[in-house]
Formats: structure tokens, sequence, C-alpha cells
DNA sequence: AAGTTAGTATTACTCTGGTAGTTCTTGGCT
DNA sequence: AGCCAAGAACTACCAGAGTAATACTAACTT
């Protein structure tokens, strides 16, 4: 079951989507939303590492790291985690909470219909 | 914004449908799920009334606590940030990856699709 | 009145996440 | 060959969550 805290889940998300990443390229992504030392991703990265996060290979003087996770992997366990926790898994109320907040568009609710129909139809063979 | 951790809400979970409780009766209504200490309870408690999560009032010689924030409130905004950190606030893919690992019933469907037409009625006038 | 006990107050310790400075090392350049 | 800079390694520190033992206090019981 994993779980990540904010900075890690945020290296996580650029090592997603770059699949490989040096520090300072982490570092990079990370600028704009939080400004960080050098050092910190680096020091972040090893700890990550140790917790079989992340691996990473040399490449000349530098490590490029990679995700070890997948990330629709980690993001159902924190999904779910948070619903378990929350409403005791009680989808609907969640789904509910979330609609109210974030304001859907219309395009997005059709979507959303789209995808219960599918699993009804799933759900009914 | 709230974001409780998982101890914290756990006792704020029992507070809420309390409607207030002594460190006994939340001690007790943890103990299945995990059994504590009764100082850790306590010790907890008064760390949460730092933050003014809870307060208390005296009752002879024991505290009594009650909640200072709101469920509704609390529930939101961890949802609206998970949603944010793990989908860049995008529902659709959120909702997707929680009816993919809790499996729902078909009522439970069926309800969310009556949600969701509310909100597209509401939307359109 | 004195002792037992239920409960609060105090103190302390561990772990993890986050943050970063300082030092060491080595690959590349002149 | 020797220097420089980029990057790794090491060390350190703080805050918050969680956990609990110990010390103190006052209420009830006999």
């Amino acid at each position: 079951m994993h779980k990540l805290a904010n900075l890690q889940l945020a290296i996580m998300q650029t090592l997603w989507r770059r699949g490989q990443a040096t520090v300072a390229e982490v570092q990079e992504d990370l600028r704009a939303e939080r400004p960080l030392a050098y050092t910190t991703v680096s020091t972040m990265l090893s700890k990550m590492e140790r917790k079989k996060l992340v691996a990473h290979r040399r490449q000349g003087r530098t490590f490029v790291y990679r995700p070890l996770v997948e990330q629709q992997h980690v993001s159902r366990s924190m999904v779910v985690d948070l619903a378990t926790r929350l409403f005791a898994g009680n989808v609907t109320e969640m789904v509910s909470h979330l609609l109210d907040e974030c304001d859907v568009q219309p395009d997005e609710l059709a979507r959303l219909k789209a995808m219960i129909d599918e699993r009804e139809r799933e759900r009914g063979r």
C-alpha cells in the first residue's frame, strides 16, 4: 500500500511524466510550484530510493532516476484509502463532495454518466 | 484548509458521530481498530485542541471534548486536495479510480447517476 | 479521615517528511 | 598535468504525528 506525502508525490509526478529524470530536471519541473534547493530534491530522491519508490542508474557523473511504482497503483491506493477513512468506503458520498467543490463542466458530467453506464452494463451481465 | 492525519481523523470521526465524548469514550470507540493507551488518546486530544480542532469543557473531574470543525468542511477540503494533487483536478479520472477499486453495488451506481442528473439540471438552468 | 482510583498534566522519545549547508569526488577542459 | 565546476555524499536540523510512562490531584468510598 503506497501512500505518498506531498513533495514525494510531486516528485513522482514528474518522474511519471518524463519516464526518467535527473535531479536537476526534477528541480526544474518543480521550480514554479515550489522552488527548492538542489540538495533538497537530491536528498528526497535518496530517501525515496530507500523506500523502493524509485531507482537510479549512473550516466557519466549524474544519476538518472526512474519510478519503481506505477502511477495507477499509487493513485488508486490513495483514493481508496481516503474514501475509506472519510466515508467508510461510501463512494457516492465521496463523489458528491467532489462535484460540490470543484465545479464541473457539463461535458465532464456527461462523460461521468457514460462511464457509469459502462459499469452498469458490465455489472448487469 | 484542514488536512487531518490518520489518527486525528479517526478521533474526529468519533467526535462527529457522538457529538461529544470523553477521552475514555474515544479510546473505547477506537479500541477495535487500534488499541491505544488512554494517555495516547488524551495527548492527541490536547494537541488537537492547540490546533483548534476540538475544545473541551469540564464535567466533574473529566473533560468532555467536542469538535470545532465540521465534518463536511474537512471531508471536502481533503477530497479536493487529493483530487488536485493526484489528477490536477480531473474529477472524472478520480471517480474512475474510485469505481475501479471499491466494487460498487448496482443501486449505488443508480444513486450516482441520479445525483449527476440532478447537477446537470441545475447547471442547465 | 485516609486510601484508592479515575483522570489530568508533564515529559519524553521515535519516526518521517521536508529543507538545506558543507564536504568530497571526478569528469572535462585548458 | 592541473584546475574548475557539477554533482554526489554526508550531516544536520526542525516540525508534526504518534505513542506512552510517570507524576500529580482530587473525588468517592469505606
